[in-house]
DNA sequence: CGGTGTCCATATAATTATGTATAGCTATGC
DNA sequence: GCATAGCTATACATAATTATATGGACACCG
């Protein structure tokens, strides 16, 4: 080890990594392809290993680069929260906050909520990460994350909401032409809209609700966004949130009273950005507005 | 934001903040003071904040500076796994593995387990952090850690040693002038080595041993290899694992019967590195290794 | 089959970052 | 009170890195 790479050379890596290209790479960094190669030359020099084979077409991965891309990708996001930390003035509420939550909540719920906090301040840039794969909050992935889970990690900074109910619904049109089931066994005739795959509350809801196992499904996907896009098109019966639905007067929760599924919610961020204000006020303000939405849901209900 | 600052800023930033001085940071990094001094002002530039004050006889870190400061450790240690991992051939055990343990375990178990191991493989290079702070797997901080409370993380390799015994000893000289102890509560009367501050296994020993708070000590240190010289110099009596004395004919292990405390151990790894032979032969060694020190105390006891 | 767009590699010129040398400041010790 | 040793800031020459320009390889398409 004669002497330690540039930093550098693990941003141009892992963009290369990325693109799958130097030119591609060259380009999102606003550098040149003989730099970012040169870059890849120097990395390769210092570590001793192939990490890609070049063609005339691109740059293929070798085994080493790939074991290595998990670090490249800790260095990147490292970076930008030490940038979004700096950025922000520590007085005042500014700079960017960077928020994880589930498609549906960054979706359908969150963004009311954001609204009000940024006519609240202006000088609050948000950047929302609505995706189902959980963002690490200790490797400072996001700052903030709402979370259907309750988070393990010491180091956190925990609220929790409440529960959020899930219902069967589906759009009127539906209903009127094949009737609204009374009971949970008349389930069985109607077109169902289901998952895909497991995740922690469709097991939680086979086990109360063990019917669920029997019933056929009219249309699956694992993606919740389309599972209520699917609802809303009228395609049949699926769960999602009651509070999602009451905008919508064509929409209807049905067996109310013999099903619902209560969703766990929290809010979490690391414990050292509580001094923060950016972080702070969004903290409280999603707090704030999750638990209006909640109070809502059951409100629709009664 | 005009464009990303280089990430040698951040290394530059760290050193600095480490050593206090551009100067110092400079010979650290093999740079010279003016360069070092133009990262900062750049970084300074970018984040719109000042991080040093600058003074004659060195730089001192404004708040700021010191809110970026773990982001910039994160950085270190990512950079430094991510070239231990490259510098390692895959197919081969070669490369340098980093091992964090406690004090105790790594200054008096580890280095022979250490040294039969490196005799395996003379290309494997072990970097040992013995201290009794925590060092984080999931940052990879270290690649394996040894520890005396059971690892909670998820996404780590974790198995279970068992329980190494912790008990009485004293130099046969102090016992020849004070006499030797035969019951627990003839503790009372003699000079006694005890810990500063509190941790998991006192609180233990505590509950299992009411006695304990009652007694009064000749000698205190929170530091575990201070406490074990002080029983390998006669100061009194103290409490080490049975394994260590054993190879000391002059240290006695008293009240064998009445008093054991049970010291839990597990390996540790990051699930990701299990398939890199440096990493994979290192956590075997240590899971072999110690098994067999268990043994070893065991043994002494009888 | 030739045109077009993409890619990488290489040589050369322009730019940038770095090292050297020096001056100024502060604290410490004799 | 002066000498020494530590530090930072600045000016300037140099070395290193970068961009530019070009050539060759491959794939796609009419």
């Amino acid at each position: 080890m004669d002497t330690e790479p540039s930093w550098d050379f693990y941003r141009s890596f892992l963009t290369v990594l990325r693109h799958g290209s130097l030119s591609a790479a060259a380009r999102e960094l606003g550098l040149t392809q003989p730099t970012i190669g040169r870059h890849i030359d120097a990395l390769e020099e210092a570590v001793g290993a192939e990490l890609f084979i070049r063609s005339s077409n691109g740059l293929l991965p070798t085994d080493v680069a790939l074991d290595l891309q998990p670090y490249a990708e800790t260095l990147a996001t490292t970076a930008a929260a030490l940038l979004r930390t700096a950025s922000s003035r520590r007085d005042t509420v500014e700079g960017t906050v960077r928020i994880s939550a589930s498609e549906v909540m960054g979706i359908e719920v969150l963004p009311p909520i954001i609204a009000d906090l940024q006519e609240a301040y202006p000088g609050l840039q948000v950047e929302l990460s609505a995706s189902d794969t959980l963002e690490d909050l200790m490797n400072r992935e996001a700052d903030i994350a709402v979370r259907m889970a309750e988070p393990q990690q010491d180091a956190l900074l925990v609220r929790r909401i409440g529960d959020i109910p899930l219902g069967f619904h589906a759009h009127r049109h539906y209903l009127e032409r094949h009737g609204t089931p009374q009971t949970m066994s008349e389930l069985a005739g109607h077109r169902l809209i289901g998952f895909d795959r497991q995740t922690a509350y469709i097991r939680m809801m086979r086990k109360l609700y063990p019917l669920a196992d029997e019933l056929t499904y009219a249309f699956r996907t694992s993606n919740h966004l389309a599972h209520l896009a699917a609802i809303r098109a009228g395609i049949g019966i699926g769960i999602c949130q009651t509070g999602l639905v009451r905008p919508n007067p064509d929409l209807v929760h049905i067996l109310a009273e013999e099903f619902e599924i209560p969703l766990g919610t929290w809010v979490a961020m690391h414990e050292s950005l509580k001094t923060a204000p950016r972080c702070r006020v969004t903290f409280d303000a999603l707090v704030k507005g999750l638990l209006n939405y909640i109070r809502s849901c059951t409100e629709a209900r009664v």
